[in-house]
DNA sequence: GCCCCTATGTGGGATACCGTACAGACAACG
DNA sequence: CGTTGTCTGTACGGTATCCCACATAGGGGC
């Protein structure tokens, strides 16, 4: 939290030309975003969109029932609030922090008028909208087929990515609401995880001590994500006044 | 297959203004869809869009184990080939057809085009896009918490909602695939609709005798979707100069 | 140091679904 | 009219996950 903020923390923003940038950038709010926060409760209109920095955040559906599960999640690649500029205005889904962080604000008309002009915010944001649905279809798979330890791993490397850390704090009922199982399964996944020396696991916190062990254990879900969103978003154009600093998407 | 083409049973086609409808139209090619053919390979690039008009197609996902499961549906309201315009020039998806039919063709690139103008016809497509998105991340929740024999009952009424009649031509062996899980599971799912005199099956042809009986058996997620799609896409304008026969979304 | 709250671990019974194997039944085709 | 292949029904054991109940343990406030 010691590191000096920026915009170009988040990929999206960095990725905008100048002229784009410029126009948007003195509308930035920088936010403090608390572990649990609801940015956007379901049916509700967007006033704002964000583009997190150093915090995650879970898009989470809830049934009627209060079941949940999580179908995407948003960080430092990306934006929150895609159905504003798809036409929708509102998203049938919540949207929680998960990790604690920060990030920045957007005014929802100003984004709209961004999109509006058709110019390379549109391109840039759709392409990464097609990003997102990727991760939400494959998590519809992953909920069908595979285990709870296999999607706790990937819950867990799809934090460390968007973290500079390898120390991630959830409970483990956090986690079990996103991944819509009940809390002992996590429990008992977590165990094992544990004692196979993958992490360590202590009232909340997490570390994680093999990573390379992790993505041995997880299922092919997350490379699929992972190669889908680096191939529709690393050859975007960068900002040419500056370079990004740290977790860039590696190639 | 006795009523005449015509380019208006398809939703979307119906709904573009007429100056855009008529730039398009010369190139649209009615095709035949028999049951089980493949028009997108996952990862393949896309050269056409398809605007089914009496056809169902399935966008499937196949893991590396050949388990798989569909993570949306499209039929008469909608149009295949989404990454298209998104950005992505292919799919993570295979699509199927699920029903045979027919359905109109288009090449990717006029799309693109017309897309690229930035008018009625983009915000026309991400409007739906947005309404699919709603439907794979439903899709996504209701294979982690409903069971098969709602799951079966939604398969059922998705398909119903896109044909005019009350008779589908479907397998089990099909249907398992659909919702990724083993056909024996269908057998019994539909064994108890068939006792609950909701449906009658025979070799592949399932007849619905109780749509309401249906409509009470499926899970939350049915009417979500169908609620989504209606918002986003029932006050879009529709040509001027015709009206829609059949199938039109009920209000 | 003590209390309370939250987080975590554990266990036993129920259930939904899976994997496999096989039998009957209908349709198409010779 | 029989053969063959496809589609559907059934049965049994195995397993992952659920539901419920309860035990334990660390941490912060007092």
């Amino acid at each position: 939290m010691l590191t000096p903020h920026s915009t170009t923390q988040n990929h999206l923003l960095a990725a905008l030309p100048t002229a784009e940038f410029n126009r948007l950038s003195p509308h930035l709010e920088l936010i403090s975003m608390p572990l649990g926060e609801v940015l956007y409760e379901s049916g509700g209109q967007l006033q704002h969109v964000y583009f997190p920095t150093t915090s995650i955040i879970s898009l989470l559906y809830v049934l009627e029932d209060g079941a949940s599960a999580e179908i995407a999640v948003v960080g430092n690649e990306g934006l929150l609030g895609i159905s504003l500029f798809m036409g929708g205005d509102t998203t049938p889904s919540r949207a929680v922090v998960r990790s604690a962080g920060y990030g920045y604000r957007l005014n929802a008309q100003l984004l709209k008028q961004e999109f509006n002009r058709a110019g390379p915010v549109l391109r840039l944001l759709l392409r990464y909208t097609q990003a997102l649905i990727t991760q939400m279809t494959q998590t519809a798979v992953c909920n069908r087929h595979h285990s709870i330890e296999q999607q706790l791993c990937r819950c867990l490397l799809l934090t460390l990515d968007r973290l500079s850390s390898n120390s991630v704090t959830m409970t483990q009922d956090l986690i079990a609401n996103m991944l819509g199982v009940r809390r002992e399964g996590v429990t008992e996944a977590a165990g094992n995880l544990q004692r196979a020396e993958l992490i360590r696991y202590n009232r909340g916190h997490i570390e994680v001590l093999d990573r390379p062990g992790l993505e041995k254990a997880v299922c092919e879900c997350y490379a699929v994500v992972k190669i889908e969103f680096d191939r529709l978003l690393s050859d975007i154009p960068r900002v040419d006044t500056f370079h990004i600093v740290g977790q860039s998407p590696s190639p």
